[in-house]
DNA sequence: CTCTAAGGTCTCTATGTGAGACCTGCCCTC
DNA sequence: GAGGGCAGGTCTCACATAGAGACCTTAGAG
């Protein structure tokens, strides 16, 4: 918790910056949120955990991204480090994304937030059909 | 890194169910996914981790959220039990929001993400100028 | 000769997002 | 008593982003 704490701690410095200040915020967790917060970037992270995989490998375990998000995603984390990406030159050439190290050192971290997801998504399925109940009595 | 990993395998246990399947996969990691994994409400979340906000100190805070779209995420984050709603009947009135139990539970996996956020990002900013570079050069 | 497969790109349309005007009630000032 | 401000929104319009699905190239299989 006190781990929490200071990074929350952290957070909420780079947030208090005054509005005077021209220069828009550089704070690094909005950066990353920017960049994994997407739709589709922490779902790929997460399929390549457990091995490379190839372009339709990937598009076959998460159907419904399309093939132009697909790309897109799998460019964006290439740029950022996350994933590397091989060609092989077989006919027709094959490619394969990996987890870079630095897109390895990101599945601690996540995993804490799927454990969270794991474990509360039961909960947060109750309030929402509770708050839908409300809406429809009101 | 143990942890990770189980989490890694249940998370690739929900990608592995057949295509034949005709019910949408039910992931709870894709249902979290899309409900916190939006644009605004880690943020958001992070944002009520210090203490309690009104709705417009939250729009100072965050200064580039419209009003619609923070009236729209807290609404969301409402409905999912992570945030609660209490209006003063002063004059005129005031709402306050605040991060329920299951709001906080969220806070200590967020700071692991955080702290990642804060440690890597200078790598992930290296990553991005050596690609652009790249491209440039060809 | 046609079909399929890989790894994309391209175009068109649908959906999401942001800017900013407006609303309601009350208090304050002039 | 007319106007202005604040709080917490809603509404409309314009634009940016995402998805669907056709298309491309090269080569091997039937």
């Amino acid at each position: 918790m006190s781990a929490a704490l200071s990074a929350i701690e952290r957070f909420s410095r780079y947030q208090s910056d005054d509005a005077q200040s021209v220069r828009p915020v550089h704070c690094p967790v909005r950066e990353v949120l920017d960049r994994i917060g997407d739709k589709w970037s922490i779902l790929l992270v997460m399929t390549l955990a457990t091995r490379p995989q190839r372009f339709s490998e990937l598009h076959r375990a998460i159907r419904d991204i399309s093939k132009r998000m697909l790309t897109q995603t799998l460019r964006d984390l290439e740029r950022d480090g996350l994933i590397t990406r091989h060609v092989f030159p077989t006919k027709p050439p094959s490619v394969e994304y990996c987890l870079s190290p630095l897109g390895q050192s990101l599945l601690e971290p996540m995993a804490s937030l799927i454990d969270w997801a794991d474990r509360r998504y039961s909960d947060i399925h109750a309030a929402r059909v509770r708050f839908d109940g409300a809406l429809c009595d009101a």
